[in-house]
DNA sequence: TTATCATGCATGGGA
DNA sequence: CCCATGCATGATAAG
């Protein structure tokens, strides 16, 4: 499966049985009603139990609805356990949260996918099952968020088998808030103190938020903007709390309460996203207290950590409302049709070629974002030689995919990613609704973002370590594709880099790339098999790309799995992730989505790079020891090479000018051949300085892609992680290498396929 | 059996 | 003598 997948799953916060939800953010604003003014989800999309239908407290400023897109919100006449899954993708995983749940991955979640099936995995599926959520009374009655825990065992198991790959942390079950029997709910407050993201006796003072923000200023923008708070912020008490009363007094926002910054963090980015996210949006999230405990485990409970861990939840749920909102605005269809239209056609502007690499298996949900690994390698874009920019990994990564690198653009981006979770075969069927994986959705950049671990890392401490070589770094989104967000620098400490500062503006345009993109998709699925093919071979990467993943970044890491076969790379940001594509079937690169992770400035530069650029996937090489040597040249796959590099008439070859994606460097290369017997041997020669720079070793693999824009062409170079740190070995590699390589498709891509799955 | 490709190693230029 | 260059060979995978 694809890192991705995994970490997709991980953000569904599935790790453990105890869910956190966050209900009725923006309720929990406001609710004048204290009790909750219950309204009655009018998405439809609550995964809540019909009978368990919860009053959904409507955000409003005296009584105006905050919420403008309501009403617009699609109905979506699925079972809960589908609609939670097309609703609200789970949250990527925390970067950085991998290391610990590595260690128990299953081997379900672990176990590589056949390249012929998609991503997802099987052990996605029974998340749906642990996803219903029971809320309490109580909980409907406050909106508040609540963590929720199950009994369940094979249900725990079955999540936890899909999170393997991810960091689960072991929480301790909340205390017995609401007595709910197989399910506890817990105060949202009580849940974050727990998870140390909000100190216990630290409360969200909307006071002070006014305070440092003139609260007349701010009430003003809430009366066109959606006002939710935090999931965090509305932990704070039970409905009958005397503070939730307040809220009421103090127009609602007296919730918030001992933590001005996050709370003006939230507030900002509600009036930002009024015009994307919905308070159903807000009520159908959810959270694993697990995922949230490693996250808050992994950030600190400093302030700043629990700084970025609000803006991480706060991103997710905003990119994962941005392809909702694509969704939406593409038609009624449901994300189901969509998937498959995507899966068709492929001519999947990802990046993550990878679906392997990426970028992971995509959450069911087709809108979500995370669905790839942020690192995978570049891989082709699946067919990908669109990584989803890889943007997972470089997915990822995500397409997976060597996350990549390019992300939109990137195929690996990286690859890839993102997505995550368990892997799972495209035709699965949960619920009724077929799973598929992300790889096969179309990519975002985002999905790179999110790239934490895209691929399931058995041993933790590879997984995040930042590159050896490059510590500056970009992650490689899937090798290809860059991840949005950099979630650990080379030392593994840095956590992320939360970017929830994209602006509106920037907002505005990403979801009108992504419109674009998804009719494209469109236009593509219709395309003959003929023409998919060729997409395969070469996609362009444009949106793809997160690729911004620079080599040396974390982002361009592509993880092996253990598991299977055991040498898949997956590359961390996600380009690998095509890999498990299913049409990418024959090569396409793994997107690095991977498995990259980017921290949200790298995103937003790669964003930038992707928007500027529109790559197209040229080939990918795993680097053997005679390429990473001291020769300074590497030889290329000759089918690739023949089809899609100028046509050499001479052996004298010709000079290419390779821009590095990670470092914007330029590197000026010689593209020759040598006789071989009655063929012809392709060779890229001068390459010793950019394997070096790149720290590139056996192993590990570049992606070449080519602007179509400026027709020059680009580079990436993918690090590949095995968690045993195999590679470094010397020549085990060999013959390692041949043996991953899977029927039918070429060698070179074989490994990165493999990290893909 | 053939094609592909990793790499061993011969050759030759330059230090 | 060292190293870059380039050919030849052997191991695999594919057909």
């Amino acid at each position: 499966m694809i890192k991705d997948e995994a970490v997709e799953q991980d953000l569904r916060f599935t790790a453990g049985n105890v869910e956190v939800k966050i209900e009725d953010m923006a309720a929990g604003v406001v609710a004048a009603d204290g009790g909750g003014a219950g309204v009655a989800n009018p998405t439809g999309f609550d995964p809540m139990d019909e009978d368990d239908h919860q009053a959904v407290v409507m955000a409003t400023i005296g009584e105006k609805d905050l919420w403008l897109d309501r009403d617009q919100e699609h109905l979506l006449d699925v079972n809960d356990a589908s609609i939670f899954y097309s609703d609200f993708p789970p949250l990527p995983d925390f970067p950085c949260m991998s290391s610990s749940s590595s260690s128990s991955s299953t081997p379900a979640a672990s176990k590589p996918m056949a390249p012929t099936s998609s991503s997802s995995s099987a052990a996605s599926s029974s998340p749906a099952a642990s996803w219903a959520v029971m809320k309490s009374d109580a909980e409907e009655d406050t909106g508040r968020m609540s963590f929720q825990q199950t009994t369940d065992v094979e249900e725990v198991k079955a999540e936890h088998a899909a999170l393997s790959s991810t960091a689960s942390m072991e929480i301790p079950p909340p205390s017995d808030h609401d007595g709910l029997g197989d399910v506890d709910c817990i105060d949202v407050m009580e849940n974050f103190g727990y998870m140390d993201l909000i100190d216990t006796n630290e409360i969200w003072d909307p006071s002070s938020v006014f305070q440092s923000e003139n609260p007349q200023e701010f009430l003003e923008d809430q009366q066109t903007a959606a006002a939710a708070p935090p999931p965090a912020l509305l932990l704070e008490g039970s409905p009958q709390d005397p503070k939730m009363q307040c809220q009421e007094d103090n127009d609602g926002f007296s919730f918030l309460q001992g933590n001005s910054e996050l709370a003006m963090i939230f507030f900002e980015w509600l009036k930002q996203n009024k015009d994307y996210i919905s308070a159903e949006d807000m009520r159908s999230i959810k959270l694993k207290r697990s995922t949230i405990e490693s996250a808050s485990k992994r950030l600190g409970s400093t302030k700043e950590g629990k700084k970025q861990l609000l803006k991480l939840i706060l991103e997710w749920v905003e990119q994962y409302q941005l392809q909702k909102k694509r969704m939406r605005e593409s038609g009624p269809q449901s994300p189901y049709a969509y998937q498959e239209t995507v899966q068709n056609s492929d001519p999947n502007p990802n990046p993550n070629p990878n679906p392997n690499f990426s970028y992971s298996s995509l959450p069911p949900d087709p809108n979500t974002c995370f669905s790839t690994s942020p690192w995978m390698p570049p891989g082709p874009p699946p067919h990908a030689s669109e990584v989803t920019a890889m943007v997972a990994a470089p997915p990822s990564f995500a397409p997976p995919m060597a996350t990549g690198y390019g992300g939109g653009c990137d195929p690996y981006s990286n690859p890839i990613p993102v997505a995550p979770m368990t892997p799972m075969n495209h035709h699965q069927v949960v619920n009724g609704i077929p799973y598929q994986h992300s790889a096969e959705y179309p990519v975002m950049e985002h999905a790179q973002s999110w790239v934490i671990a895209p691929f399931p890392m058995q041993q933790p401490h590879h997984q995040f370590s930042p590159y050896p070589d490059n510590s500056n770094i970009i992650t490689h989104q899937q090798a290809l594709y860059g991840h949005p967000y950099q979630l650990f620098d080379p030392n593994g400490e840095r956590l992320m880099r939360l970017g929830s500062s994209a602006t509106k503006e920037a907002r505005k345009k990403r979801m009108a790339r992504q419109r674009r993109l998804y009719s494209h998709h469109h236009r593509h699925s219709s395309n003959s098999n003929q023409h998919q093919n060729q997409m395969n071979d070469a996609h362009v990467v444009g949106d793809a790309g997160e690729d911004g993943d620079q080599a040396g970044s974390p982002g361009n890491w592509v993880y092996w799995s253990p598991g299977g076969g055991g040498s898949s790379p997956t590359p961390g940001n996600g380009p690998p992730a095509e890999a498990s594509q299913p049409h990418s079937g024959d090569r396409a690169p793994v997107q690095q989505q991977s498995y990259q992770r980017q921290s949200s400035s790298d995103r937003r530069q790669q964003q930038g790079w992707k928007t500027e650029k529109n790559l197209k996937f040229l080939l990918q090489k795993v680097l053997k020891q005679s390429d990473v040597g001291n020769l300074g040249r590497i030889v290329l796959p000759k089918k690739e090479a023949e089809s899609h590099l100028p046509e050499l008439e001479s052996r004298d070859g010709i000079s290419i000018a390779m821009e590095d994606i990670g470092t914007s460097r330029v590197w000026n290369m010689r593209y020759r051949f040598w006789p071989n017997n009655k063929s012809r041997m392709y060779l890229l020669e001068n390459t010793g300085d950019f394997v070096r720079v790149n720290g590139l070793q056996e192993g590990d693999f570049i992606v070449i892609y080519s602007d179509t824009k400026c027709g020059k062409y680009m580079i990436r170079g993918v690090k590949v992680r095995q968690p045993g740190g195999k590679l470094e070995g010397k020549k085990p590699a060999r013959r390692n290498m041949r043996n991953l390589s899977l029927a039918g498709n070429s060698s070179s891509l074989a490994p990165i396929k493999q990290a893909v799955r």
